[in-house]
DNA sequence: GTTAGCACTCCACATCATCGAGTGCTAACA
DNA sequence: TGTTAGCACTCGATGATGTGGAGTGCTAAC
């Protein structure tokens, strides 16, 4: 029912690609001029209305021109977005300057994207699926506190200050160590449970409360609602965008962008892959998150290893560039696997 | 010169009140009800235009009331603010709850301040004076692979990934932590000099190569610009007082407090301690940022241990409410002081 | 099927008048 | 000398009004 033929997406792909740029309605006279069809703008009306009446625009009001709908909007994206490769600076290198640390990474990586796009930008940390205990080491640090260090897989190295109510000797820490390795190592926090803790602790002959306090730690690490935290930055571009920009509109936005609870989720779970880089588009009405409806969202999928993933998005207003943003997220994308695969 | 006499101050006292509460220039007449001076509202004139004359207020525009100027601010602050001491619900316990880690801990200040307070709020990571190596141990997680583990004065925890170019036997390793902890243990980063670095070479025979690599790392761990975090809170609540709320300001001050290495770096920066409590008030144009002019900072200091503290902001208009926040400060940093107290 | 022409709509913008809060000043009063 | 009532004046906020222009829909001609 919705088969548009040639000239209707031809004139369908204009009204977008002009009100992208411009973020005006757009009237048929400029159509006219602005294709290689050679049409009056009286025949573009009358396609005009057709569009319309098939919900791919909308008039703001009578007697204005055209924008885009969320429908216009879906239907560029999935089939009429030309793929200009972006020649985006080579972002590795200022990238790799910072990499030291991985949360300093993905900061930069935030910053980047916003200093380059001109939206909003967010990424959540990396989730790690499994779970597993690799490694545990315990050391005294002095009389009072014992160090507790766990790498699960993935060399996620979690530290834990233990206060000891008693002081304990190098040789039982040592013993500790040993025995806590040989059970835990390739657990994860579900198998832990009262069998192996009473078999720690026959092992162990004593120190019950000090095991507990221990495994406690431990589980606690390694549970540890693994903080998906959520970097954002350029949240104040939103203001370069007027369909943004009055009072109203900017502070629910805001205020939305600020509970990154609600938002890291709603990124962190768009899990169906759309694309081949894994970069999906939420236009308006399509994001969960009402204060959104007159933003579209772009994510993006990034890998470190198997199984430890993260996110990127990007929001901005409904007449984003969307070539420009997919085009970045790809190259960042791609840039970013580069710099995982060598640190490995 | 400025010797305001009593009843001056009563006036400018109850303009200053009023204004805070409306947000609306107030006229005499207000004034000479809202008193209990029993004047006109033409006396009232007369001495609004004295201190109009000496700075403490002024006019926005010809035939409307007046407003406080930062002067005006200042002098209310430092001397005529009722100490009305805050019956703010116990904070403690909500931070409890969450206080397993410091960054969330500090997060849920933050938000907490925000919803008290209905401004923007920040908190910066503690500061530590000292960075003296307390502890160092190295554990072989694979082949690949070096766990450095590097405490510092404070129970600092850091660790780092090093990259092995051959396997090393654990003798090796367990040899190096004894050289390494009998050579740097209570050194600062300055003081690990080529001496001591040629020490370590000599007594550990080899292992050239893996000893620059680790040494490295370790200063690095250090050194790493201890990446003061700051965490930001409510700064969608500026949105709430329409003198910061036109579009051109309040997306300035976003921009502002989006840079928060400026930001943090004169939050943390306040080192004149003008109040016992260590809280200060910057109005105005007394904040170095040009895009705060019509803001105030209230900072406070909150202190973990001997030498290790951060600090804790407040950024709202000029006419905030700062019984309030000076108030909300004052039993926050009561219950923090508690809080690490007990933790130790 | 396309186009020129035209009446019509409606927003954006500027102009204008009005209202009211608040002032400064003067003159009278205690 | 300090206080007060009265009054003219100022100036922003608000709303009504008018005008111009961009853009549409429709009709009739090509």
């Amino acid at each position: 029912m919705d088969k548009l033929d040639e000239r209707k997406l031809k004139i369908l792909q204009a009204i977008i690609r002009n009100y992208l740029e411009t973020g005006e309605p757009v009237g048929s006279r400029t159509i006219s001029k602005y294709t290689d069809l050679n049409l009056s703008s009286a025949t573009i009306r009358n396609e005009m209305s057709d569009l319309e009446e098939l919900g791919y625009i909308v008039q703001p009001h009578t007697s204005a021109g055209r924008i885009p709908s969320d429908k216009g909007y879906r239907l560029y994206v999935d089939t009429m977005m030309s793929d200009k490769i972006q020649e985006v600076e080579d972002m590795k290198e200022v990238l790799l300057e910072k990499a030291d640390k991985m949360e300093t990474l993905l900061k930069q990586v935030a910053k980047l994207l916003a200093v380059n796009t001109n939206y909003a930008t967010m990424v959540t940390s990396p989730q790690y699926r499994s779970r597993k205990v690799k490694f545990i080491q315990l050391t005294g640090v002095d009389e009072e506190q014992l160090l507790a260090i766990i790498v699960i897989e993935g060399n996620i190295v979690k530290n834990k200050m233990i206060d000891l109510r008693d002081p304990v000797s190098a040789e039982i820490i040592l013993k500790m160590n040993l025995i806590l390795n040989t059970f835990l190592q390739g657990l994860d926090p579900s198998e832990i449970n009262l069998q192996i803790i009473k078999k720690i602790r026959d092992q162990v002959g004593g120190y019950f409360d000090l095991i507990s306090d221990i495994l406690d730690e431990i589980t606690q690490a390694i549970n540890e609602e693994e903080d998906i935290q959520t970097y954002m930055s350029g949240t104040s571009n939103i203001f370069k965008y007027p369909e943004l920009g009055d009072m109203q509109k900017a502070s629910e936005l805001l205020y939305a962008l600020e509970d990154k609870k609600e938002l890291s989720e709603f990124i962190a779970g768009t899990t169906g892959v759309a694309d081949e880089a894994g970069i999906q588009v939420y236009i308006g009405t399509e994001t969960p998150m009402e204060a959104m409806r007159d933003c579209s969202v772009v994510t993006a999928t990034y890998q470190i290893e198997e199984g430890v993933f993260g996110k990127v998005g990007i929001i901005g207003p409904k007449r984003m560039d969307y070539e420009k943003v997919v085009g970045t997220l790809q190259t960042l994308i791609t840039q970013l696997d580069d710099i995982f695969k060598k640190k490995t």
